[in-house]
DNA sequence: TTACTCATGTAACAAGTTACATGATTTA
DNA sequence: TAAATCATGTAACTTGTTACATGAGTAA
């Protein structure tokens, strides 16, 4: 990894503590724990050593919080970290990249079933792509102002694929 | 990991080795080296140790071509690995799930910009989309019997990505 | 006072990356 | 014969996972 570069998990890392202007470790946590996408389990293991190696490389300020008894530790951007994570997020090679798409991964498997296997599941697919639709719909509605691109972007994602499996199927009959 | 259950990179080992019958280790690492998709390296640290495993579990039987003096190994499904291969692409809660996808990882930090930044970046992100749907439909001219699923959910994905970035341009304005 | 949440962290493990090492075979 | 390719593998490192451990504040 290129110097000074971030990787996916450390970029939604700065890119949280940059969206709510200071917050704990724990609040990243949770952010990452009730995010609806499930990329990362917002494990401990997983955020208190990453927050240590960028506040070791300059990117994030911590400042104890005086007169708590919890040992909470603010944290913010700093100068460094705001430019990291603009580099970050300006990185136009990666964010066109595929990425890891189980959808795509699994659906050259399919083909090999015999016909009436490969409609039973799809028709399963279909269902449960619907179902994903309908409730990123539905946040969508319950919380018009908060929903960002993200939801956004969840919701094209979905319903491109859900687009390919009803033309897939059509081709069946 | 619940037993028996494969994660997506072993998956989509078994998933190479059933689609060419019968291949070497060194052959599937080279079908993930020049994979469009950049999602696994195919580096021999992941791809022997993955296949290893997989051999030790008996999804894979593994047989020494006789006669050959660079001890290459042929490595076929075992019939274990072929159900388990069919119940890792049948999972339908793992397929719909949205997988890691670095464009809508950095899409909330794009909204954070300053206007003229902000129509400056996705302008790039604009012609890197145009020119990677531009290159996966040459893909698709050039050989059509062989352009499977994958290709087509490349194209759909990256075509749901651009119709949302215009959309989002057109609110700038 | 019991249980839950806030808050931080470590330990063992899993699994990927790069870089290196080795040797046979084929091609220029 | 020199270089490229086929073929297999290991070692050091990184970074994620689960599970565990600890302790303070808060609400039933």
């Amino acid at each position: 990894m290129p110097q000074g570069s971030l990787t996916e998990f450390e970029g939604a890392v700065l890119s949280e503590i940059g969206r709510c202007g200071a917050c704990t470790a724990y609040q990243v946590r949770r952010s990452f724990e009730t995010s609806r996408s499930r990329e990362w389990s917002g494990s401990a293991g997983a955020v208190y050593p990453a927050i240590r190696r960028l506040t070791e490389r300059g990117l994030i300020a911590a400042a104890k919080a005086r007169g708590d008894g919890r040992g909470t530790t603010q944290l913010t951007l700093s100068a460094p970290g705001r430019a990291a994570l603009r580099a970050w997020a300006a990185d136009v090679e990666r964010a066109v990249g595929p990425g890891v798409d189980p959808f795509r991964t699994r659906s050259s498997e399919w083909e090999t079933l015999s016909p009436a296997r490969r409609a039973a599941l799809l028709t399963k697919l279909d269902r449960a792509l619907a179902g994903r639709i309908a409730e990123l719909e539905a946040a969508q509605a319950d919380a018009p102002e908060s929903c960002g691109p993200r939801l956004e972007l969840d919701l094209a994602a979905q319903r491109a694929r859900l687009a390919w499996l009803r033309a897939r199927r059509g081709q069946d009959r």
